[in-house]
DNA sequence: TTCATTTGCGACTGATTTGGTCTGATATCT
DNA sequence: AGATATCAGACCAAATCAGTCGCAAATGAA
């Protein structure tokens, strides 16, 4: 129902908590989840999805950790939500491979897959750096129609 | 995972199908269905939801279906969407009432609840007639960093 | 070297959501 | 009256998701 799930959110929440505490010690998935409340499993598992799309280096090991792999500002919520859930696709006949099936008849196919691109485009643009701001300004995404 | 139900996508189909027939004599769940490879029971049950929306108007009996009960123009994809799965919220957090139970803690909800009204803002922008046209101009949304 | 710490990965379970069906009622046209 | 539609809600099965567990591998420190 259009919903992030909890895992991306949780991931936002890793990435963030990174981004603030960069240059210092790195991390643990444990100290990560206990501050937010979050399961340490949960956490830990997340944590690695992260790590395996090269978004955070893991440093195993006692005091080892995660560090963020990238500047803040070069770290989109696309980048992090993807690497937790796979690609974004609002349906699921927009895939590459597989289709609805009735793919011929469907008259929304192409209408969506704009859509689609458009909200690729909105999370591309908000970077864990623009999160982190208390300032925000404005900036105009195109909306293809 | 950041899709759209299956529910909400015939829901685009039959009204952009609604809207290609308009002026027309009125659609039935069965004929709008059949056309698509749809189950019948189940589109029934869309356009039910569309109808308590006042999106479609309902008219019953012999000959009876569904029309559009607005212009094409002034349905949104986000509007047919919402009749269908509810608000259009990214994450549970940002609901009005419930909260996560680690609001306090969470870092994430304000510029996520930034990314829902961005993409609320996309999906208000496409109007059925705009998916109904083939050439297709440019449109700006604010995004709101 | 040995041990505690920490990540890496896959399997697993239970809960939730979703897709889809069925039944019965009500409205309307012929 | 009878055929055709919508309306409403309960219901079930399948898929997805949240969260857990166990074990392996890497690393740092005593």
């Amino acid at each position: 129902m259009f919903k992030l799930s909890k895992k991306a959110d949780y991931g936002l929440i890793a990435v963030k908590h990174l981004a603030m505490h960069r240059d210092q010690h790195a991390c643990s998935a444990t100290e990560i989840a206990e501050e937010y409340g979050i399961s340490t499993m949960l956490m830990a598992k997340v944590l690695q999805k992260l790590a395996r799309q090269r978004i955070v280096s893991a440093k195993h090991g006692a005091n080892g950790g995660y560090l963020l792999a990238k500047e803040p500002s070069q770290i989109s919520a696309l980048d992090v939500i993807s690497a937790i859930d796979g690609p974004v696709l609002i349906t699921s006949c927009v895939t590459s491979h597989g289709n609805c099936g009735a793919a011929d008849r469907c008259t929304v196919r192409e209408p969506l897959r704009r859509v689609n691109e458009s909200i690729l485009s909105v999370l591309s643009t908000v970077t864990i750096s623009q999160m982190s701001e208390e300032q925000h300004e404005h900036a105009l995404v195109e909306l293809q129609t």
